[in-house]
DNA sequence: TCCATTTTGTTCCCACGTTCACAAACTCCT
DNA sequence: AGGAGTTTGTGAACGTGGGAACAAAATGGA
């Protein structure tokens, strides 16, 4: 007999619904925070900015957490929400490569908020190491193994040029970190069981100016095409 | 008879294609600086971090650009996917909202190599306005109109709050602006025609926080997903 | 109690995307 | 010239995701 956690229900979650919970969790905190206790799917899927059927079949993945004739509760669902996703307790989180991108990461507030701990900010230049970002002192590349074992830390960012990237994933998952987002312009490889997300900049901009080139030809387009992250 | 382009061959390309054009466009740059003239398709795919099989069905719906038995002259092919994008020459763009994200992203000189000019920088902020950021001034964003019409951008940057994110939108549609790339974290209705990309960066750490959490409960992972912009 | 109304959860079907597998087309060697 | 070897381009099978439509379940009023 395999180990199983407390109400397993061999769910299986589908990767495009799992992209959109966190858009979920987010207009159901802007609901709650304007005093909506309760929604319908439909008010929830305008928030949202998806199809009202899409919504219902993505939350009834979860579980039956909505009401017939009713609607849902607002908290209830968020906390559902936030609990599938796992962000009910804070995620500690490294950020390697303190430039541009790294300096506005860290200074970002919605990381905290969101689930997220930054407890390390990690950079090779040693003109960097030792000065105070957001609060927090840039300490040296190689005290990635220290941090990552004290802090139990699962989940890193890679801000470094794309040069180093490969590298710095290497470490990265030499280490033990299984989760990774890399904001650098290259493919980094990874072993089985170890996620990458990338977020690529320059990759949305050429598919805004495809689209753009088209428009310009006096192609009709289909429909507005919204950015998305899906998975590979 | 419509108006039809040179060798418009009705040619409609998915929109997952479009999405991974421009990572085999950094593939092949990176593969030309290193001196390869010619590739095949599987050695592209790898550096591209994708299957073979998929490249070879992205590049057929460009045309036949590759050579049997032999592969695909690197140069070549990089102008094919570079033209079929819409970068061969530099489209304009203005960002609006330069706090930490908006400096970051002023700084970011990938923008320029990959097909992409930053005309103006504007913020709401009367202390930032007139500050020079990256060698360009920051100027209200009450000139916007005035910048659109002048330089012909289609395409603007949102790096201002969730809580602006719609107004912002809202003033560029009106203007002229066709597709806009999101930073906040917002929905924002825009009318058809308008084109939509969101970057979010808690959405991405969200959905690692999910397999991660999934991993940690003994679950097994069918595959390592790689994150990826898809249209709506 | 019963019926009209509302809204969820789910089924069914279609479109899109991915992968396999192979014929067609090319090179190179004998 | 011909055959062996290589690699593209694509047809077909399969899987995932999206949306319409509807039965099931709840509320509220008569
Ligand atoms: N700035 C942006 O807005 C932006 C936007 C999109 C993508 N990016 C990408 O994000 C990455 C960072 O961009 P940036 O503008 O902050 O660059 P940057 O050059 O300002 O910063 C890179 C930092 O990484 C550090 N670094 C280099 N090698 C390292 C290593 N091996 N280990 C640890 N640290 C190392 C450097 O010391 C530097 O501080 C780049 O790959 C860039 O292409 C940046
Ligand atoms: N900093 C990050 O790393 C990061 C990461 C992910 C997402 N984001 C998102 O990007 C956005 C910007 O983040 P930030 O950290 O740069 O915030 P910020 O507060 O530092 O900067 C926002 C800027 O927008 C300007 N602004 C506000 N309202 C405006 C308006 N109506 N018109 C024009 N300008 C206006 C402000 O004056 C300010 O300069 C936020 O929505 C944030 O959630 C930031």
């Amino acid at each position: 007999m395999t180990t199983r956690s407390s109400t397993d229900a061999a769910r299986v979650i589908p990767e495009a619904t799992v992209a959109r919970l966190p858009v979920y969790l987010r207009a159901l905190t802007a609901l709650a925070d304007s005093g909506i206790r309760t929604c319908s799917s439909e008010d929830l899927a305008t928030a949202a900015g998806v199809n009202s059927a899409k919504l219902r079949k993505d939350l009834s993945y979860l579980g039956s957490y909505g009401t017939r004739g009713v609607g849902y509760d607002v908290d209830y669902l968020r906390y559902q929400i936030a609990r599938e996703i796992g962000v009910t307790q804070d995620w500690p989180v490294v950020i390697v490569g303190i430039g541009n991108l790294g300096h506005a990461l860290a200074n970002y507030s919605g990381f905290r908020s969101r689930g997220f701990r930054i407890v390390a900010l990690l950079d090779a230049d040693p003109d960097l190491v030792g000065r105070s970002v957001a609060g927090v002192v840039v300490r040296p590349f190689d005290d990635l193994e220290e941090i990552v074992r004290e802090h139990d830390v699962a989940i890193g960012v890679i801000a470094t040029p794309a040069l180093a990237a490969q590298d710095v994933a290497d470490r990265m998952v030499a280490i033990g970190i299984t989760s990774i987002l890399n904001f650098a312009p290259a493919v980094v490889a990874v072993p089985d069981g170890v996620d990458v997300r990338k977020v690529d900049l320059s990759i949305e901009l050429q598919i805004l100016a495809y689209h753009e080139q088209r428009k310009a030809n006096g192609a009709v387009e289909p429909a507005a095409g919204a950015g998305e992250g899906g998975a590979a």
